[in-house]
RNA sequence: GCGCCCAUAGCUCAAUUGGAUAGAGCGUUUGACUACGAAUCAAAAGGCUAGAGGUUCAACUCCUCUUGGGCGCGCCA
């Protein structure tokens, strides 16, 4: 919280500076820490915005914002000064460092949540996969994504809900009843063949099995149904090994299907707003979308012209319903290959009288395997994929999610199976989970001494003045630039890049302070330094669903 | 053909969204356990940020073009 109290003050210095130039104008500057050969805390490129504005030396501008600075937050400000084309860099007093890490020890894993209640509702629509077999390896990375970025939106203090679209209405779901009506009769000795464009897997044979034990007759047997069942049960369950839990399912069946008192359904509906609207339109016994209207290429087919609905139809209705039950904002998860469907969406949430803003599509690029340094073929047309679980299973859980959070979400993602397998220190979530356990290692050893108080009132935090102490409780309070930073992007990468800065901040901190010092009032202040690195990495690892166990 | 994404160290990727001498991990070389966990630390080597222009006090970041890769372009979902 550290940088954006400097900020908040600096903007009322800023400001009363451009007062007394008489400019009017407000100026963008930006508090940044500073790459870490310069000897500072934090800086500013204010003085280089306002000399732009008022077109005189960045360095003469600087020197008279430090002017300012020095006199007014004496009790903020060690030193300010000018460096480089006219960066002003600051010094923080330590005891802004010890207020921060106090507020730490007391909000313990709430740190950096804001509390405003006048928050909006998030709506989270990830993963979504067809109910026609179960989670690979790219659903993984949109389940990691999309289920982390609800975790930080929480933490923020938003009103989040997690929501799973099941498709489970269109022409796959027949293809899956079909082929599980096959594998049954050739189960039952009839000699058919299994066509080429069904479901291969082995796990729709399974389904047939189940369903020969139970005895029922072929009339009584719901294929779809059945195969539905038996599918989601295991997306449920791998989801769940995975950590991702939704508060909501959200069935198409009922969009398309469930009548009100009119025998309308809600894409009925849907589709006729738009038409009243004047945003589809009637053309070749179809009904088509006009989607061109707000940026898409070409225009859509709602109804086809043999009655049937699309797709789009339905995510039309879909997203009207999400926006009726009164989310603001909504935040769709989308492999990168339906990047085509952006714009459809987009232009659809224009139509229902909301703008770009209320629709944030996060694209995640595709995972490729790599085991043995060789990269591993998949091919979902001939049932080739990795599955999520068979990875999972592998690498365990905390590894898995771990390494699809290490990247941005737009860059594509080589998945390293030796490394992640790796318990060892090549492996980044050990590094990261190390950190924890050594802390709870001293905290056990600390049991040992009779000399140590805990209460924070009597613990004498100046004694934390080393250059390593000091880094450590900045990178501790860098927590809240990198919630920022991950809401602003909406992308969590940034917490595993974090994480692994704070790891590597403690490790070096370790080397060089001894926590359980001779000197019991050292010692003390250390403890306490280290119990809010716990909660740090405790409840960062916990955005990422990550656990810290306290030994490995 | 049209559209979207990407190109950074030998490899996999970051870079606080326009800031200072572009950073991590892996791999390579070297050193450190007789005090809290060596799953660690210290150090070395490795870069014309694909290429060419442009905007800016400042460009890996924004704009234009070129090259090379991934993906998409159905009255499928």
């Amino acid at each position: 919280m550290i940088k954006q109290k400097i900020t908040t003050v600096l903007n009322g210095i800023i400001a009363e500076y451009l007062e007394s130039k008489g400019i009017t104008e407000s100026v963008n500057f930006t508090v940044e820490v500073p790459p870490k050969n310069i000897d500072a805390d934090f800086a500013t490129n204010a003085a280089m915005l306002i000399a732009k504005k008022v077109k005189t030396n960045p360095r003469v501008a600087a020197q008279e914002i430090i002017d300012i600075i020095s006199k007014k937050l004496q009790n903020l400000i060690e030193k300010a000064e000018i460096a480089g084309s006219g960066f002003i860099n600051l010094h923080v007093k330590n005891n802004v460092l010890y207020r921060e890490l106090k507020a730490i020890l007391k909000e313990k894993n709430k740190y950096g949540s804001i509390s405003a209640n006048n928050k909006e509702k998030i709506l989270v629509e990830f993963v979504s996969a067809n109910p026609t077999g179960p989670l690979h390896i790219g659903h993984g990375r949109g389940a990691a994504i999309g289920d982390s970025i609800s975790r930080i939106l929480k933490h923020l203090g938003y009103s989040v809900s997690k929501e799973y679209y099941l498709n489970d209405v269109g022409n796959q779901m027949l293809v899956l009843a079909n082929s599980v009506e096959i594998r049954y009769k050739q189960l039952k000795g009839e000699k058919i063949e299994f066509p080429a464009d069904h479901y291969q897997g082995e796990y729709i044979v399974n389904i047939a099995k189940r369903l020969i034990t139970e005895c029922k007759s072929f009339e009584e047997i719901d294929f779809r149904k059945e195969a539905v069942k038996d599918i989601l049960e295991t997306i449920k369950e791998d989801l769940k090994d995975f950590a991702v839990e939704f508060d909501n399912w959200f069935s198409e069946m009922r969009i398309v299907s469930v009548k009100d008192k009119e025998g309308k359904s809600e894409v009925d509906k849907a589709c006729q707003y738009l038409l009243k609207k004047g945003d589809a339109y009637e053309k070749d016994d179809a009904l088509w979308l006009a989607s061109t209207k707000f940026g898409d290429d070409k225009d859509r087919v709602l109804k086809r012209s043999d009655g049937r609905y699309t797709y789009l139809a339905s995510d039309v209705a879909y997203h009207k319903n999400k926006f009726e039950r009164g989310f603001q904002k909504l935040v769709n998860l989308l492999g990168a290959d339906h990047h085509g469907y952006v714009a459809r969406l987009q232009a659809c949430v224009k139509m229902l009288g909301f703008s770009k803003e209320n629709l944030n599509i996060i694209l995640y690029q595709l995972v490729s395997l790599v085991r043995d340094g060789q990269p591993v073929a998949m091919s979902t047309r001939r049932g080739e994929f990795i599955t999520l679980k068979s990875i999972v299973d592998e690498v365990g859980k905390d590894a898995c999610r771990f390494f699809f959070l290490l990247r941005a979400s737009d860059s594509q993602l080589e998945f390293n199976l030796d490394l992640a397998k790796k318990q060892s220190s090549e492996n980044p979530v050990f590094y990261v989970q190390y950190v924890n356990a050594r802390c709870f290692s001293i905290f056990k050893e600390s049991k040992n001494r009779t000399d140590l108080i805990t209460d924070n009132e009597k613990v004498n935090f100046d004694l934390l003045n080393s250059k390593e102490e000091r880094s450590l409780m900045k990178k501790l309070a860098a927590f809240c630039d990198t919630l920022a930073l991950s809401e602003k992007t909406m992308s969590p990468h940034h917490f595993t890049v974090y994480l692994i800065e704070l790891a590597d901040t403690y490790h070096k901190f370790y080397e060089k302070c001894r926590v359980l010092a001779d000197d019991a009032a050292l010692a003390c202040a250390r403890l306490k330094l280290i119990e809010g690195v716990m909660i740090i990495i405790q409840t960062g690892l916990g955005l990422l669903g990550i656990s810290s166990p306290d030994k490995m």
